[in-house]
DNA sequence: ATGTCGAATAGGATTCGA
């Protein structure tokens, strides 16, 4: 089973370029995050026609995940939990069924900038409610994983640039510690079990020739728990897609699990 | 002058978020 997390910025902007990627590279799911688009708005009928099972979760401008599946989704939920209260549009779950069933979180962590400030405590505040759900996702001793734009660079080594992010809340320690803590409850991070060292980067920002220069940034990630860990084939950074028309600024991050 | 983009509001240029 082949899944990528995939910040595609905008669909209904980028529904030829999601299209073409998607007959080209042919992931069994796609979880994709910034849909910008309200549940209604969102192409369903153009994917299904594709071939693909859709799993939305909207709102009204910003923020937005979904999954397409070409393999049958089940026990669909959305919403992070631990805050009734919050409107953003930030977390979907669903159940795939391949030859295993796995868990899967699909997430848009909040930017946080400027920080510090209001922003950066929802930021920090979100990511102590995914430590929650996390830690209940290792309780449940199943194979599951958490995969989508954390807006975390977790180390200097994961930016091209360290020093014009250390004060962003990207890269500051707390959210740093945030993220390493959630990682220590137990979890696998995909890509660093399977590439080790700089240079490997999720996304160029649009201005001032970030692809051009390879100014990037490696916030998109794939966290698994030791039973989906278990089932690991490969993990890769489909870098490529950030010079095609019409882009995206983050490019698809893959698994392979032998499920 | 962040070498930009997408969506919303408003009915074209501006604002917000990233």
């Amino acid at each position: 089973m082949k899944i990528a997390t995939f910040n595609i910025n905008g669909v209904k902007a980028r529904i030829d370029t999601l299209s073409a990627w998607l007959e080209a590279s042919k992931p069994d799911v796609a979880m994709l995050q910034e849909i910008k688009s309200v549940d209604e708005g969102f192409p369903r009928a153009h994917f299904e026609d594709m071939g693909y099972t859709v799993e939305t979760h909207g709102q009204k401008g910003f923020n937005g995940v979904a999954f397409l599946s070409r393999l049958p989704l089940e026990d669909v939920t959305r919403g992070l939990p631990g805050d009734d209260d919050d409107p953003q549009a930030r977390w979907i779950e669903a159940t795939v069924i391949g030859t295993r069933a796995i868990r899967l979180c699909n997430l848009y962590l909040p930017n946080g900038n400027p920080a510090p400030g209001p922003k950066y405590d929802y930021k920090l505040a979100w990511m102590e409610r995914l430590a929650v759900r996390a830690r209940a996702l290792l309780d449940a001793q199943e194979p599951a994983l958490m995969a989508g734009d954390y807006n975390i660079i977790p180390m200097d080594e994961d930016a091209a640039r360290p020093e014009v992010w250390r004060e962003d809340a990207l890269a500051r320690p707390e959210s740093r510690d945030a993220f390493r803590r959630i990682l220590n409850l137990g979890f696998t991070e995909a890509f660093r079990a399977r590439v080790q060292g700089p240079g490997h980067y999720s996304f160029w920002d649009y201005q001032a020739g970030a692809w051009d220069r390879n100014h990037g940034i490696r916030i998109d990630h794939v966290l698994m728990t030791p039973d989906c860990a278990d089932l690991l084939v490969e993990c890769w950074i489909e870098a490529e897609q950030r010079g095609r028309d019409k882009p995206s600024d983050h490019v698809p991050v893959w698994v392979e699990l032998d499920a």
